[in-house]
DNA sequence: ACACCCTTTAGACCACTGGTCTAGACTGGT
DNA sequence: ACCAGTCTAGACCAGTGGTCTAAAGGGTGT
């Protein structure tokens, strides 16, 4: 992960480095993206690259971790996901989430490359790195999963590597479609409504009415 | 999409071709596949390889709609969504959902595919090929969508899009989470249920008191 | 039997990829 | 002045997907 020589650079130089792989990654995704043409742009030999780097999935795993280190700190840490009760909980998920849209909508780079990252995260030799990046960008999933079942928010018939898989896959989904619509900051708040209501759909606990989603019948 | 001389080709070369290719595929998703190794295991030249198909794509997208094509037909067409009311919708999808994955188990060179074929999905030079095989694998979502609207199964406050992006999001995580884990036909079926249920949950209407997922408050 | 044309095959060749390696430039310490 | 360690440049490597040319087959008309 970047090695420390890295961080020695005057931070000029890393800056046009950490500029020319975010933009090469964001426009063609891990696989298309050229290390020789990052080389290039940032006007650095093979070897420094070399020097500094592991090689194209640590420099791709540095770019986008340091991106969302950025992400995270311009929203703030979550709130307190188990403070309260069921109604609070969600509403506080709601909110927060609405916030990391709008801050990502700010940055359409890491916004390309996050639409790029499942598909990279889903090549073997990328599980090591996505296990890093898990425990730092998407731990809080399984915190507020956690959470939300302590206040009695969240299911608890079934296991939790399925609730957590299908809130990961929901939410990409999710994020994919915001992405490709047309950004308008007066409807964001509607939207995201919609998506998590789905999600508490989804994953709030089945009343002994057999389902509860079912409420028309 | 697999040049016309390819079928005249006598079918136990065909073989030969695509169950080389299956296996590579198979093995390595679309990526990481090498076409050189594809042809040397299928023990023709490079020349004829690109005689028959256009590339590397075109061969993926043939090996795929192949075996997906044999999937199918192996399960059988679905039944009719939209007759009947919420409940019998709901049941049907998971009857159906549970044969597909039955089939599924039993053909785990498809199985390793389809794992990879989402990763492929999103490069975008692949969006074109995707787009014939959302038309000959996936379209009966959109049907079932639009037969469980009609029944009152499913909620028509969101757009359809949205629906459709979300049904596949959860679709393709349940879809992986299943076949992360040991394979036991026994405890398939209240799997089944169980996503059937989250989808249930997401997608059904909302009654006039508000959200119907906390029926627990 | 010959010539003709179209289909098919073989594999050399191309630009490019990520990654390795070596030769040397630069630096600070003695 | 010498040496050791840090750093840089870029030639080089095996492998990639894809192109291209030259020749081999195979059928048909004469």
């Amino acid at each position: 992960m970047a090695r420390p020589r890295f961080l020695k650079l005057p931070p000029q130089q890393q800056q046009a480095i950490l500029r020319a792989a975010l933009e090469e990654f964001a426009a063609h995704g891990f696989h298309d993206a050229s290390l020789n043409r990052v080389i290039e742009a940032a006007g650095i030999s093979k070897g420094s690259m070399y020097y500094y780097f592991d090689g194209k999935e640590d420099l791709y795993a540095y770019v986008a971790q340091t991106e969302f280190a950025g992400l995270f700190e311009r929203v703030g840490p979550p709130p307190d996901f188990d403070a309260g009760d069921a109604e609070s909980f969600w509403s506080a998920l709601e909110d927060y989430y609405r916030q990391l849209l709008q801050a990502l909508a700010a940055s359409p780079q890491l916004a390309a490359m996050l639409r790029g990252w499942s598909a990279a995260a889903k090549n073997p030799a990328f599980q090591e790195v996505q296990g890093e990046l898990e425990q730092a960008s998407v731990p809080w999933i399984e915190q507020a999963l956690a959470a939300g079942q302590k206040v009695g928010a969240i299911r608890d018939d079934l296991p939790a590597s399925l609730l957590i898989a299908v809130a990961l896959g929901m939410g990409e989904a999710m994020d994919l479609w915001l992405m490709s619509q047309p950004v308008d900051p007066g409807s964001l708040p509607a939207q995201v409504h919609g998506l998590i209501d789905m999600m508490r759909g989804a994953f709030a606990p089945r009343g002994p009415a057999q389902q509860a989603g079912n409420a028309i019948l």
